[in-house]
DNA sequence: GGCTTCACG
DNA sequence: ACGTACGTGAAGCCG
């Protein structure tokens, strides 16, 4: 039979230092329950036992032989998260049928030592399980040692020691004599470390042999002077490290046999301990099914309904997918109820309810559509969880418990699903709420993002009207444009080929044509616009690719893409993504319609097919010049806050304090430069870039920027110590207490030192537009409503807001939208906003 | 699925 | 010696 022996303390220690903590939401630390389970459930995989015994230490310090009372005298006592674990670890091996052997008076090691003797004896298999190599010295041809370790486990034959130490196992133990070990307190030779040590016994097998023949044998004089200085010391080290191999156990492995008497109990004290997972590794999940639905590794108990009288804080979680409810449970206490859209549509009308859920955006799109006005309180893990860390990729529950050492039960069932994202709300929510508090962020999350959410959802209900006809015949012109122009580029070039692959037409371009190559990518070529820009004189074929190409772009992204996304309704709904950038903007998918093409006329023709309805208007409202002045603001310059307050043209009077000059005398060309150095500066400014982008050499770009900093001081100073202030902090903040945390900033690699740099310079800038503008979007809202209007915003492009109105109404609502984009907060400088009616996107930008 | 390109603020 | 401004999303190519 084989027996599969556990060094329990050495393996819990593992546990514990080894992986990262957990707790559960009772405060109870986890995590080294969790680690020695793990690791037991993988032993066993490996050496396939017949029976298990798991050895432990007594909690009362013992010592070996009273003799030599300082032995383990140095080792530390256990820490009191660990030692809080051991019960309840012991306590759940016992429910799951395996057996603890202790004694008293004895160690863990001397109990692994006595099986190995006793399995010598009768014939059995033992293999003992440890991270310690003291056990090492058990290894035999009926032991073997499965030895744990930070990286992979080693299993310990006696080949393998005599591989690794050049000895028998039983040399171990005179070796250790020897060199000692400080851990364990036993003293060795002084003077003679492990390299010594193993010399020793490799040549001379034990250390009886070596002090009985001290004089005569083959070593250097310095080794035989220390190892007479120490004599005393190496016999009792000998004796001190040998492990003991008479405890007074039951050794019979058929009194080890693991059977597990009370499945059901076992998975619910996993649940206790929120150990999910453990329940699926112990096969134990299909047992906590006793109310049928119940998840894997839930212990709720599910009732259909809801008690009579419930509480004011509810976690709820809900599907809803076109307009109906497709399933909804709430927990209460513990307990999963399911319930009907009746109860839910009752939970969101009542005010004295606050409901903890995620995905507040859909809920508010349903409540929308179905008229329900919602007056309850909601908190949204999502949305919390962005706030916290905006630089996450998703905020899905696998990664959201990750982030908040939360162990998730693994299910791929579906009908899970709702069980157990409850238990995961039910984790997070209060955690996620005390850390926006200690951030200063619950304004951030209460008056903005938040009320944001419900703005969002009725935009992406309302949608963007759209002429189809209109589009259709504007793609189908482009069409035969493109048609031709291919056609064209085929003669020049010689020959046909695919000029959408960047790679063929850089063939052509700079193999076939031989034209200069500028710069390359990582497979190749470049032929973007501004390297084929350069090229433009150098042969005919380069400019019919630039307008080939934008003509495509329009044609495919902009034709084909937006009639693939006209819903029924004639009408174009975005997405609108409120957990996406890190800077606290919102972006827009499927499609993205805070792209439509603006800066070429053909290209901006696309914006007349962006219409109101019968009888209606679209209200357009821009900021202008937003981050600068939120730049003036934050930056507290007295030179760029007297530009703004005076209601200077910013770009101009730059160009007169850069080039230093009355501003009567700026040209065009003087303002064209100074306002890619009011971009720049706000992008976090190279002059190698800001000398591309106008066309100038770095030095002088170089120049531009320092006479740029010199002017405007306050600019000059908060670049340096909003970065200074980031690595500090680790992190930067906007107005609104919105944050980005910045580990590039720690970086070794320069590269991405200096972005992190960039980035600290930017995002309070464009993170804080993007908090004014929201802020003005909640307050446009709230007063539509307040006013009896019609009218609705539909869209939002950074800076610039649009609404839909009765043509009534247009005149009102243009007033009210600049109105509270320029009120939406105050400033060191004025904000302004301006807005124009039309019928087209086209026709309402001013 | 990564890369390149290009549309916007 | 290196690469070179912030933030996005979509389409097409290609291994």
């Amino acid at each position: 039979m084989r027996i599969l022996v556990i060094d329990g303390n050495s393996i819990v220690n593992r546990a514990f230092y080894g992986i990262r903590p957990l707790t559960n939401k009772e405060g109870q630390p986890t995590h080294a329950i969790y680690g020695f389970l793990t690791m037991l459930k993988k032993i066993e995989k490996e050496t396939q036992p017949e029976a298990v015994a798991i050895a432990f230490d007594l909690k009362t310090p013992t010592f070996r032989h009273k003799a030599y009372s300082g032995y383990k005298a140095t080792r530390k006592g256990m820490p009191p998260e660990l030692a809080s674990q051991m019960p309840l670890l012991k306590e759940l091996l016992g429910l799951l049928g395996y057996k603890i052997v202790t004694c008293e008076g004895y160690e863990a090691d001397d109990i692994l030592g006595t099986f190995a003797a006793a399995c010598e004896n009768s014939g059995d298999e033992c293999v003992i399980a440890t991270g310690d190599r003291d056990s090492l010295q058990l290894v035999s041809d009926k032991t073997s040692v499965h030895l744990c370790t930070n990286r992979d486990d080693i299993l310990y034959t006696p080949q393998k020691i005599m591989e690794d130490y050049g000895v028998e196992p039983s040399g171990l133990i005179e070796i250790k004599a020897i060199q000692g070990d400080s851990s364990d307190n036993i003293p060795g030779v002084a003077g003679i470390g492990p390299k010594g040590a193993g010399d020793l016994i490799k040549r001379f097998h034990t250390v009886e042999y070596i002090y009985e023949n001290l004089d005569t044998i083959d070593i250097k004089d310095g080794v035989r002077k220390k190892l007479a200085a120490s004599r005393d010391n190496a016999f009792l080290s000998r004796m001190l490290g040998e492990i003991c191999r008479t405890v007074p156990i039951d050794t019979n492995p058929e009194s080890y046999r693991v059977e597990c008497s009370d499945r059901a109990a076992c998975a619910r004290y996993m649940a206790r301990l929120e150990l999910f997972s453990l329940i699926d590794k112990f096969g134990l999940d299909e047992v906590s099914a006793e109310p049928q639905e119940t998840a894997p590794g839930l212990i709720l108990s599910v009732k259909d309904g809801a008690p009579g009288e419930l509480p004011e804080e509810l976690y709820v979680h809900f599907e809803i997918s076109d307009k109906e409810i497709k399933s909804f449970a709430l927990m209460i206490g513990g307990t999963v109820y399911t319930a009907d859209a009746a109860l839910f549509v009752e939970l969101l009308t009542d005010s004295g309810k606050t409901l903890y859920t995620r995905g507040v955006k859909s809920l508010f799109a349903y409540a929308d559509k179905k008229g329900i006005d919602v007056c309850c309180g909601l908190f949204d893990v999502e949305l919390a969880a962005y706030l916290l860390e905006p630089s996450s990729k998703d905020y899905t529950d696998e990664n959201l418990c990750a982030a908040n050492q939360i162990d998730l039960p693994q299910t791929d069932n579906d009908e899970h699903k709702p069980f157990r994202a409850l238990a995961v709300y039910d984790r997070l929510c209060k955690k996620l709420m005390s850390e926006l508090a200690a951030n200063g962020q619950e304004k951030l999350f209460y008056e903005i993002e938040l009320p944001l959410a419900r703005v969002l959802a009725r935009m992406e209900n309302i949608g963007f009207g759209v002429d189809r006809g209109g589009i259709e015949a504007y793609g189908n012109a482009l069409s035969s444009q493109i048609a031709e122009l291919e056609q064209k580029i085929y003669e020049s070039a010689g020959g046909e080929f695919n000029i959408n692959s960047p790679k063929q037409l850089g063939k052509v371009l700079f193999e076939d044509l031989k034209l200069p190559a500028k710069k390359k990518t990582k497979s190749g070529y470049s032929t973007n616009a501004e390297v084929l820009e350069g090229l433009r004189y150098e042969h005919p074929v380069v400019e019919m690719v630039l307008e080939y190409r934008s003509l495509s772009k329009l044609s495919s992204t902009y034709c084909e893409g937006l009639l693939k996304v006209i819903a029924d309704d004639g009408r174009i709904h975005s997405s609108f993504n409120q957990t996406e950038t890190r800077t606290g903007r919102i972006s827009s998918t499927e499609p993205n319609l805070q792209n439509i093409p603006v800066r070429t006329e053909l290209g901006r023709e696309m914006r007349r097919f962006f219409r109101a309805r019968e009888g209606w208007m679209l209200v357009d409202a821009d900021y202008s010049q937003i981050e600068l002045r939120v730049l003036a603001h934050i930056a507290h310059d007295e030179n760029m806050i007297n530009a703004f307050k005076n209601g200077d043209d910013i770009h101009a009077i730059t160009a007169s304090q850069v080039f230093n000059m009355p501003l009567d005398m700026v040209t065009p060309l003087m303002r064209r430069h100074a306002k890619a150095v009011n971009f720049g500066i706000v992008y976090g400014i190279g002059a190698f870039s800001l000398g591309k982008d106008i066309g100038v050499t770095t030095k002088e770009a170089s120049n531009y920027i320092k006479s740029y900093l010199a002017h405007y001081s306050g600019v000059d100073r908060y670049m340096q110590n909003v970065v200074e202030k980031a690595k500090l902090d680790g992190y930067v903040e906007t107005m609104f207490g919105r944050r980005r945390y910045l580990p590039e900033l720690a970086s070794g690699k320069h590269m991405l030192r200096a972005f992190g740099e960039r980035v600290a310079r930017n995002m309070p800038i464009q993170g804080t537009a993007a908090d004014i503008i929201k802020i003005a979007m909640v307050r446009v809202d709230e007063r539509l409503k307040k006013e009896n209007l019609s009218a609705r915003l539909i869209l939002q492009v950074h800076d610039e807001l649009i609404v839909e109105a009765p043509a009534e109404e247009a005149q009102r609502v243009a007033a009210l939208l600049q109105e509270e984009m320029e009120n939406a907060v105050r400033l060191d400088v004025p904000l302004t906003a301006e807005a124009s009616v039309g019928r087209t996107w086209y026709d309402a930008k001013s």
